[in-house]
DNA sequence: TTAAACGGTGCCAAAATCTGTCACCAAAGG
DNA sequence: CCTTTGGTGACAGATTTTGGCACCGTTTAA
């Protein structure tokens, strides 16, 4: 057994069993004594608080507060946690709102830089509001796990998005637009875009877009988004 | 220089540099050119993807996708974001939400066993809906920090809660009450109790709660909470 | 008071592991 | 053909880890 993966073994049995002792931690990993002594040195060395009592019925006990939490994330879950937090500030106010804020800062400053700076150029193209109350959800479907990772790549690089629309009657069409910025009114999210076939700009439901591909041109430009209320239905707008 | 913390630079100059050359490693940590291999070899075991080429112009190329990202929360932020996304929930149809959730398994997954179960009978007590469209939210203020500790030790232990209120007339009151239930119905947060000096169960909006206490005494039991209208101004309550 | 059960430290030699060197292979490009 | 690049196997020496031992301080029970 490596060095570092016993050191695992008895972090984890520790924190398990409330009182083990050193006896009982070298039986189970069929280690010397000096050598747990040792491993639990280094855990300490590592921040994990360990108390020990000495004498009979004495032991050591791992203290619960110093443990970590420290979840493996990818890069797609942080960008879906951060929208969704995005997305529920505008839905009111949120509770607890300070340490959420903190444990997700901890996870943007997990994040490699180059990844960071995408999520945060992501993040300025998501405007959020809330929905005028005489809008019509009665057909309203959970939207697509394919949407995220398609957005993501035509908002970052730029390039024009083809995609299958039903629009409010239902009949539909197949569109592409230049992505402009996206626009949460929950529980509804919009993509504004700029329709070159129309001229204009044009708001989609993105429960009712399917098939969104990316394609290969990159040519179009940044342009100003009106939100007023011809563009999108939309009450109050803030960041 | 260990073999770890070696390992650990290797992945930062690759993790910076697009593209490297094993003898560019070895001078940069000062180590063999076999070493650089054979850790190369460990980091892919270690789930790193790492892209090589042979031949002139070649070299090593870290896959960004593979990096995971590891951040360090404490129980208390892990408690508040799963509160916040069972609120999102409440809000009406969550966007990206199987990402999200996927990543908040990984952090649920981190937390040590104790804490899970304790999480798992805190959300228990937590119920959702969607606000009745009449209800009066002029005089809305954000939730004090405090409150959140304050009712994972009352939830918890079972203990009975002491807090003001000022109520819908603004009139202010000492209430000790024995907590049963929260109830979330966006943008309001309820506390469900049971009020022994009224006899009788109570609602009071959190964001109308100052200074709670939880008190030593727990000899009070569980009560079947009535989620019906004349206790509670929701509509669809659902888990 | 004594003895046993507990954590903790220093030391040293044996065991295990890591490291560098060397020879050599495969692929890519001139 | 040669050069440049990654990749593998083998082996001896350097380095680290490990286990055993003696010993200390504390606590509790006999």
């Amino acid at each position: 057994m490596n060095s570092r993966t016993r050191q695992d073994a008895l972090a984890r049995h520790l924190r398990r069993s409330g009182t083990t002792t050193v006896a009982e931690l070298a039986a189970k990993v069929s280690a010397s004594r000096r050598t747990i002594l040792r491993d639990i040195a280094a855990l300490r060395d590592q921040g994990f608080v360990i108390h020990s009592d000495p004498g009979r019925g004495g032991g050591l006990q791992l203290d619960p507060q110093s443990v970590q939490t420290t979840p493996r994330l990818t890069v797609a879950e942080v960008f879906a946690l951060l929208i969704s937090v995005a997305a529920m500030r505008a839905a009111g106010n949120l509770p607890f709102a300070s340490l959420a804020d903190a444990g997700l800062a901890k996870i943007e400053r997990a994040l490699p830089p180059d990844k960071l700076r995408d999520l945060r150029r992501f993040l300025d193209c998501l405007h959020v509001g809330q929905l005028a109350p005489e809008q019509d959800l009665s057909d309203l479907r959970p939207l697509d796990a394919i949407l995220l990772p398609a957005f993501e790549t035509a908002f970052l690089t730029g390039r024009l998005l083809r995609f299958h629309y039903r629009d409010a009657k239902g009949s539909p069409t197949l569109r592409t637009v230049e992505p402009q910025a996206m626009l949460i009114l929950p529980p509804l999210w919009y993509l504004v875009a700029w329709d070159p076939a129309r001229d204009a700009f044009r708001h989609f439901r993105m429960d009712r877009i399917t098939t969104p591909e990316p394609l290969e041109d990159t040519s179009f430009r940044r342009r100003h988004v009106p939100f007023a209320a011809d563009v999108c239905p939309y009450r109050d707008l803030k960041r």
